[in-house]
DNA sequence: ACCTGAACACCGTTCAAGT
DNA sequence: ACCTGAACACCGTTCAAGT
């Protein structure tokens, strides 16, 4: 079968889902298009190129159709959870994102959607950039520690017993008194929480 | 000279802002350490360990000695500016860090230094953990970016360019109103903004 | 136009052997 | 105990040659 860029993404994204984004290597890649290794570069300039090609193609249709007459606050939630959902999509989803730094249709469609809402709840264009960076930043790196902590060896036991290891109740008590609110059970509810700080400071700078 | 970890971790430092992350290879650092290749594995286990090092040794005495007797949020802020700029003080530190999740000293320093300010503020303690690692993934998630944009060749020149053509003004009206507004040129600014917005928002908890 | 074959210049890691 | 020498099993990328 002939090749197509977009075939390429998407078996590079099984692939991605099988290996991680470590061992997505363009030999395995090859292997699993059942052509020989070069043949790639002719469809994609770069690995790079076709990294930013899969991250794009996460974003696919990210933020359509969202519900009229909402609150701004509402709907900034929405469109992050949808951000967060696409990035979870995938293994590695938010490390493939945050590595692709060009402009990319999906992406910018949510960048715009996102000021978009912000200017319309009464930001100035800069505030409204500026905090969209701020919630973009949030999503993608929460996300990231969600994916490494998916991806710890016994579902992150061995990882728990080196922090309890480390933790010494004298110079640690705060982070001991925590030991139980560790992210990973929780995964939705600190999502949820971290987002809605960053939006009651978005909700300030327009009563304040 | 006979090699200690120390003096390994202080070489790979300074041959990072050298080459940068994706160019620091063992075969390098033992060139630069006058060693032959296989000789850091006697001190480091793997490459990622000595990563893990490295990225702790970036945070050597970052919460030291805070002012007494000032506000949780410029106490808040003060830690988050240090975290940001000892990330800073390396090429590509903040990815260094980012890829290193596991409990090291300095980084536990500053987790627990950042909490127990949280819940001196009144925080209880889950709240507090979960608001620091907000403001932990915006301060990394933000200089990765700094970091990411002052890798770019021509000052970024190109990258913008490649904006400004993806741009569509029909499609893109708010991000093309905020093409002046772009974190690169503004990084303190940028990053004091959004800093703020996750503060105001942690603020909120406690009034509220 | 699209792909193969084969090479170039690298990687991280291991480990017997040396000192 | 600490390091060398040499190998193993890979990488991304390029490009003449094929079809």
């Amino acid at each position: 079968m002939r090749l197509t860029r977009d075939h390429v993404v998407a078996v590079a994204l099984d692939l991605l889902d099988e290996v991680g984004l470590e061992h997505l290597t363009m030999r395995r890649l090859a292997d699993a298009l059942d052509v020989r290794n070069g043949a790639t570069y002719w469809h994609f300039r770069s690995k790079q190129a076709l990294l930013e090609a899969m991250a794009d193609a996460l974003l696919t249709g990210l933020p359509a159709d969202l519900p009229a007459g909402q609150p701004w606050d509402e709907l900034a939630a929405d469109v992050a959870r949808r951000l967060r959902r696409a990035l979870l999509s995938r293994r590695d989803g938010a490390r493939l994102f945050s590595g692709s730094f060009f402009p990319l249709p999906n992406a910018l469609a949510y960048g715009e959607t996102m000021v978009g809402l912000l200017v319309g709840a009464g930001l100035d264009h800069r505030s409204a950039t500026w905090a969209t960076d701020t919630l973009t930043y949030y999503v993608v790196a929460h996300v990231t520690e969600e994916q490494l902590a998916a991806a710890l060896p016994d579902s992150g036991k061995d990882a728990r017993n080196r922090l309890d290891a480390a933790l010494d109740p004298t110079e640690h008590p705060h982070l001991l008194a925590a030991r139980d609110d560790l992210a990973a059970p929780h995964p939705n509810a600190h999502f949820d929480y971290g987002l809605s700080l960053v939006l009651a400071g978005i909700r300030g700078e327009l009563t304040g």
